[in-house]
DNA sequence: TTTAATAGTTCACTAGTTTAACTATTTATG
DNA sequence: CATAAATAGTTAAACTAGTGAACTATTAAA
């Protein structure tokens, strides 16, 4: 591959990812709740799927700070959507889970998504998508390895 | 495609999208110039490559509001990178340049991003990375007409 | 010539983020 | 054991980014 052809590459995949942020972004936005954000619902998101979790755990997985978790953790339980827990072995420790209310509201909008998302996803020959989706997982991998490597210089 | 394979498709899909966005975006942010955000630094992007541009303009590239744009505009004009001047037949029309000062920046950066998504890129090979891209970009253009539909509703 | 529309700004409010200082608790060390 | 260091989480101040509504100035339309 020559350069003129990688800056082309390169070019091309910075804007289709921004485009694809923005417009897809808002989309997904339109099937949330009323008052809740992209960032809060992909919070549920996480909560849900790993039933509980810990301030310590989202920080590293969002890749912010903890006092940035706090915050949005403040807000979704003003919502009552998830509720606090203290380990009673290690008294430092709050365990985060889905209140009953919060999972239902994701549930709920998890079904607004995936009909969004499969309606594009229908589209596609199954062998296309599949190949596609193996070259965005490769390209994650080598981002999430840079990204270690840069921690660890 | 069965329903089955079609929620795994968006599950995953969801998962890796989101998980480049972060960490993809923490490594573009570690390319920039100390005091530049990403989005600030989208800005610069689009307005290096179409010269010169309006607020309207921009809010609607961007999918936000007027308001938002005069933020973030007095944000790089404190910097400098930025220049407004008034059209003299309709002075209303404020136009958006980059200075030279905003040039160089963006140049500077523009290179070491090169660099960066070039270092992934060369990890595939061009048949593979051809393929995505098509599909890449058939997926944007397929969530740019669905919420064009969504606003003519 | 009033009335509409357009371009842009300002202001108050909210979400999300970082940094630094802080509390409470647990673990290590001398 | 006692003090020091590490860990989990919160708080507060400061910043960026966004919305919505009210506003100014200017141009276009009735």
């Amino acid at each position: 591959m020559d350069e003129k052809s990688i800056k082309e590459l390169v070019d091309q995949y910075l804007h289709i990812s921004f485009s694809i942020e923005r417009c897809g972004g808002s989309l997904i936005k339109g099937q949330l709740a009323e008052d809740l954000t992209n960032d809060q619902h992909y919070m549920l998101r996480y909560m849900n799927k790993v039933e509980v979790c810990t301030s310590t755990e989202l920080a590293e997985v969002f890749d912010v700070k903890k006092s940035a978790i706090t915050a949005i953790i403040n807000r979704l339980w003003k919502k009552g959507l998830i509720q606090r827990s203290r380990d009673e072995n290690d008294r430092r420790v709050v365990y985060l889970t889905l209140t009953n209310v919060g999972k239902e509201l994701f549930d709920e909008t998890e079904r607004r998504i995936y009909e969004l998302v499969g309606s594009f996803v229908k589209q596609f020959e199954q062998t296309e998508i599949e190949a596609f989706m193996r070259t965005y997982e490769k390209l994650n991998q080598m981002i999430i390895a840079s990204k270690e490597a840069k921690v660890g210089e």
